[in-house]
DNA sequence: CATTGACCTTCACGTTGCGTAAAGGTGTAA
DNA sequence: TTACACCTTTACGCAACGTGAAGGTCAATG
């Protein structure tokens, strides 16, 4: 039986132009060539078609695929077990940016909420006053900060100690920047403690740290006004005064 | 504070070339050309070459970024969802790909142990033979087909159901590819039937099924020599024949 | 017999995010 | 003045094809 590209393409389930570039490197070349010039491919090239799909449908890329099938004495199933470790790799890295990512959501969302509930904050005081008349003090608990803040700990997956220790950290960083930012130098040693402390902070939501995330996020915190708003709360320009640390602390800037 | 290319790309740990592609792709344009024709860059840039980065080590394409950056109003955090779900199914293609990778390697490897395990088929039998005199039955059990078969179903990660079944295909394919190949027609039903048989022991082996992937497997019988001696060692042409009758089950072949 | 339509052929550009020359202008110090 | 380190634009290369464009071939039909 012969086929021409076209007959074979559809037997094989690929395009016609497929198979001309496995013409072209080298991969697959028909069995002869017809007196008007097409390619006429014969059983051998179908049953040749047949490996490289198959080594294709394992993601293995035609430069490999190459050696498999033109070599005869080349070892198959060693090749398919380097390939393995390819895979392996990338899906390390993917499994860390996707973790990279969810933990940055999360952490938006967190700074969202917090953000919202700062909105309702003169609400709910309203709400906790009335409230404290009537049924006192147990009230505030049900409502209160601590009760908020738990619940983002919950969002982003954190266990009772890490939320502890984050908590503190997220403190520590807050008092060291509000002193250094009345310093006013955002290289002092004061201000850079901040960052270091910022770093660790950040480091219970990333599992890679880079030097280059670290200070996009700290752009993010003048970009974004829900970020300007957390920070500037205390202090207007707070915000931009730890991106500037946070710069010099990552040596993006002088 | 200005910049050269050359400085701000040290600055960010970029390449020149890099900072002149986002101009291209009008993704960060320098602040001002000078007389010279060179590209300067400010605070500003600096400052959106840090978000472009962040967003960068995160795996998101530059064409998105650029929304993200461009669009002041853009939701940051919608893309990243957007991103979170795109970087998920990349992550299920390739873990579909590594279980099928796996368990190609673990066929393989099982069939090169059976190829083994039959070339001191001979040498073993006299052992057990000699043994056998000295210590009684007790001892063909230790060193018994079984005991190699399930070693081998255990390298696989087999449950023992999921080994009784297979087992049980097995032997099936081999019965009916027995009578098939007496009749000598790849098409009859009793070959189809074979064919057919051979696809359910093969999902036992791998995740998905694509009849590429079948053919392309029939095809390796041919090639590799280990699975033709398998195949061949009762009737030899068994596994060109059993190629056959998988690419006429497949529609790979008329 | 000419035309139509379905094939076939060889270029050759586009895709992503830059790396890497090549060819030529600019800035500054010795 | 010359050397050397910058800067510029232009353009090919990478993987694995998709998608035309321009033109030749084949079988059937008016």
């Amino acid at each position: 039986m012969e086929y021409t590209v076209q007959k074979l393409a559809q037997l094989a389930g690929v395009s016609a132009r497929t198979l001309r570039y496995y013409d072209e490197i080298d991969i697959l070349k028909p069995a002869r060539i017809n007196s008007s010039g097409y390619r006429i491919y014969g059983q051998a090239e179908v049953d040749r078609l047949q490996q490289i799909l198959f080594y294709r449908e394992l993601g293995v890329d035609l430069d490999s695929i190459k050696n498999i099938v033109t070599a005869p004495s080349f070892d198959g199933a060693k090749a398919l077990k380097e390939h393995r470790e390819k895979l392996l790799e990338k899906k390390e890295q993917l499994d860390i940016l996707i973790a990279n990512v969810d933990k940055t959501i999360a952490l938006t969302e967190g700074r969202m909420k917090m953000s919202d509930k700062e909105k309702f904050e003169g609400f709910k005081k309203k709400m906790i006053d009335e409230n404290e008349k009537k049924y006192g003090k147990e009230i505030r608990e049900k409502y209160g900060e601590d009760t908020v803040e738990k619940s983002n700990a919950k969002v982003m997956n954190m266990s009772q100690e890490d939320y502890e220790k984050v908590t503190s950290l997220e403190k520590q960083v807050k008092e060291s920047l509000a002193q250094a930012f009345a310093l006013g130098d955002p290289a002092s040693d004061i201000a850079q403690k901040a960052a270091e402390l910022h770093k660790q902070w950040l480091c219970f939501y990333w599992n890679e740290y880079s030097k280059e995330a670290h200070a996009g996020l700290a752009q993010m915190y003048v970009d974004d006004e829900r970020f300007t708003a957390y920070y500037d709360k205390e202090q207007p320009g707070t915000a931009e005064f730890l991106r500037d640390a946070i710069h010099i602390y990552t040596g993006m800037k002088k």
